[in-house]
DNA sequence: GTCTATAACCTGATAGAC
DNA sequence: GTCTATCAGGTTATAGAC
């Protein structure tokens, strides 16, 4: 019975090669990505991609199918619950989207700018959209601020939570801001994006 | 002296090449573009590109350069004008970047995606940040809420007035907003950005 | 499963005719 | 200045040995 067993050090072949793939398409895009580098920087054969993910394009979408429910994870739970408020909906949004890119920071402008360079990848989501203006939230939304469209709050929680990550690459460049800096801002930001949205939820 | 003048028509060959590349850049990014796809646009001869612009890498150097010039020329005017107070100036910024991005919406993602996939390129960049630490609009910022980090609110403001372009292939995809709807939200965030901004400004 | 070698194709760039 | 034809190099994918 414990034959066998050797503990599977989520170093096999497979997931060396995904954890090489997320790195490089995420630091360079797919189009830059060579499959070489991939290889590379798994220490491991060319051959060996095609052997498990059949084409570059296969290993990619798999990659970005990852991403795209790691950026949606954080909205779907929150979007529905009926025993949240309409702020607090929103500063858990806001909490849940830092504490994830602080991690991944890289996320945001790494779907975004996939999404805009290969809109054809992208066909049948439909259904996302409607899923979110059904959703509680939306519903709440509309009940407080019936005067204007949802989306001009939706966009200015998401704007003041995901942007910074989003310019993360030009601060760098522009040499305005440190690693640590930046994060202990974000860490700020938990605290003040929930209150400067309650702000904007109550003015007239 | 009427002789040759002929009303150039900027569809010289040159200007040709520079408005497809521009339209093919922005769209698929610098790697997934190929020569032949701008010159196809353009209505032209692939060896014109080389003709003119000697090689891919420098055609696309001197759209980029375009491009970071109006992003930043929106926020340089601004910046240090003495004679404007700080609500002034952030009205100004959001105002400016929403009537331009109205016009070319993909410049900010386009700008980032291809600082992310390829920061070599932006070298010598520094001087931009010290230039915006040292503006009057930091100074004011800072005099006004010494409290908090001024990129606190300078990401805030960016993140409302830009993010809704920068997460505008998303909408499309998910076909949440049309393009008419899109630019009237636009436009009414012409004032509600200015307004909720000094909501923030004033918050203790 | 993993490797080397190579096929098949594509891309940027140029030579040379007009 | 503009075109066609082509080269040289690089890229994905696969065949076949181990």
């Amino acid at each position: 019975m414990a034959k066998k067993i050797k503990i599977e050090q989520d170093t096999s072949t497979e997931e060396k090669i995904k954890e090489a793939a997320r790195k490089v398409f995420s630091k360079k895009g797919y189009a830059a990505t060579r499959t070489r580098d991939i290889a590379e920087e798994a220490g491991l054969n060319l051959a060996l991609l095609n052997y498990y993910f059949r084409s570059k394009e296969k290993l990619f979408e798999l990659i970005m199918m990852e991403k795209v429910q790691k950026l949606f994870g954080v909205l779907a739970p929150v979007l529905n619950n009926k025993n949240t408020s309409l702020e607090k909906k929103m500063e858990l949004i806001a909490i849940n989207y830092i504490d994830l890119l602080t991690v991944i920071p890289d996320l945001p402008l790494f779907v975004l700018s996939e999404i805009r360079n290969n809109p054809a990848r992208f066909g049948e989501k439909m259904q996302v959209g409607k899923l979110i203006q059904n959703s509680i939230f939306v519903k709440q939304l509309i009940k407080k601020r019936p005067d204007l469209h949802p989306l001009q709050f939706i966009m200015s929680l998401l704007g003041m939570t995901l942007f910074p990550f989003i310019a993360r690459p030009l601060f760098n460049s522009v040499g305005v801001l440190g690693q640590k800096e930046f994060d202990l801002l974000m860490e700020q930001r938990k605290a003040l994006i929930p209150k400067w949205i309650n702000l904007i939820l109550k003015s007239k």
